[in-house]
DNA sequence: TACTGATTTTAACATTTGTAAAAGCGCGGG
DNA sequence: CCCGCGCTTTTACAAATGTTAAAATCAGTA
C-alpha cells in the first residue's frame, strides 16, 4: 500500500495545506476490480491513475495480438499518455489487472490545480520528468540488453511480477513471443 | 531558422518580460560545428541544447556498433535526458551533425530559473510534456509498424533526412541493418 | 480424485533479419 | 582525367525468432 500522498512529499514535500487540500479534493479513491478495461482504443483518456494497492498495464494490438507497454505496480502512475496530454484519441488500452485501489485524476481538474495553486506546476513537472524516465528506462532496456537479460531484469525491477502476471504478457512487454520466452525460461 | 523565443512563446505566451529576459541570459547562443560531439557516453549530461539551425543526434552503442535514438532537427531539443534529470552518467552521446546553431542550457541555471521565476515551472512542464510525447512517438513507430512504414514514416517526418543524415544512421534509428534498409529500398 | 479450462511448454517448420565481405557508385583532390 | 575514399548496395550464408499446432502442466472445483 502506497499512499497517493506520500508520492507527493517524496516529490515536493514542500507543498502547501491548501494545496494539498485542493489535491485530496479532486483525486478521487476509487476500488477498481480485476480485469477491468480503464479505457479503450479510440477513446479519450482524460485521467491518470495512481495506484495505491493493486497492479495495472497499458497494452496495445499489433496484428490482432495484445502487446503489454507498461505495467503499473504499486506506487507508480498508469495512464495512456499519447491522449492524456494531447486530447486526441488513444491507441492504448489500460486494464487493471488485480482488484486495486486507485486515485482518478481528471485532466480538466489538473488544469484547475495548476491555475489556482501554481507551485503544483512543480509537482506536475516532477511526475512526468519521472515518468518520462522510465519510458526512457524502457527503451534501454531494448537498447542495451538480449531478450534473456531483459527477462532477468524485469524479474529484478518486479520481484512479483511472476506470481502476479501471465507470461504471455511478460512476453510481450520484453518484445518476444510466449514460445520465445518460453525458450530463454527453458535455458536453466 | 527557430529561434528559442519563439518556441518558448508557442508553448507558454503569457511568460513575463523579467522571466524572457532571465532565459536570455542563461540560454547562451552557440554555434557548433559539423561532427561536434556535445557528450560522450559516461559523462553527466548537465545541459539541454535546442537547435535553432542544423541538426543533431542522440546515440548509442551497441555491440560496438552506433544506434540511433533521436535527432534533433530545427526547432526541437536534444539533450541526454537519463543523465540531465538524474544527476548521473549518461550511457547516451550527443553529436552535432552539421554546423549549427543552438542554445545550451544548463541545469544549474534551470533550477535557477525555477526559483525566482515560479512561471516558468510551466514552460519547464511543457517542454518536458513535448519530448515525452515525442519518445511515446517513437515507441508507437516501433509498436505499429513494419520497419518498411518506419522507413516512410520517418521521411515524411523529417523531409530532409534523405540529404542530410546518413543512410546508417537512418537505418539504427528504424530499428534495422544498414542491409536490410537497403533491401527495404530496393523494392521500389 | 478426476475433470475442466487456462496457462505454459514443446515441436517442426518457415521466414526474417543479421553478418561478413565484396562490388558498385559518386565525388573531390591530386 | 583518374584515383581513392566514403557511402551504399548486393550476395551468400548463418542464426535467431516467429508461426502454428499439439502436448503437458497446473489450479480450482465438483
Amino acid at each position: 500500500m502506497q499512499s497517493f500522498f506520500e508520492y507527493i512529499d517524496r516529490l515536493t514535500p514542500a507543498l502547501s495545506k491548501e494545496a494539498l487540500a485542493a489535491i485530496g479534493e479532486i483525486a478521487a479513491r476509487r476500488t477498481v476490480p480485476r480485469r477491468t478495461l480503464l479505457l479503450r482504443a479510440g477513446e479519450i483518456c482524460s485521467n491518470f491513475y495512481f495506484i495505491e494497492k493493486g497492479l495495472g498495464r497499458v497494452f496495445y494490438y499489433r496484428n490482432d495480438q495484445e502487446v503489454t507497454a507498461w505495467f503499473g505496480f504499486e506506487g507508480q502512475v498508469i495512464s495512456a499518455i499519447d491522449s492524456f496530454f494531447t486530447g486526441f484519441p488513444s491507441e492504448y488500452w489500460i486494464e487493471i489487472l488485480e482488484e486495486s485501489e486507485v486515485r482518478v485524476v481528471g485532466n480538466q481538474d489538473i488544469e484547475w490545480l495548476f491555475r489556482h495553486y501554481p507551485e503544483t506546476e512543480r509537482l506536475g513537472r516532477l511526475m512526468i520528468t519521472e515518468n518520462y524516465l522510465r519510458l526512457d528506462e524502457r527503451m534501454k532496456l531494448f537498447a542495451f540488453h538480449t531478450a534473456e537479460q531483459r527477462y532477468q531484469l524485469v524479474l529484478k525491477q518486479f520481484p512479483s511480477i511472476l506470481q502476479r502476471v501471465p507470461l504471455h504478457m511478460i512476453a510481450s512487454y520484453i518484445g518476444v513471443t510466449q514460445v520465445t520466452l518460453s525458450r530463454i525460461r527453458a535455458e536453466y
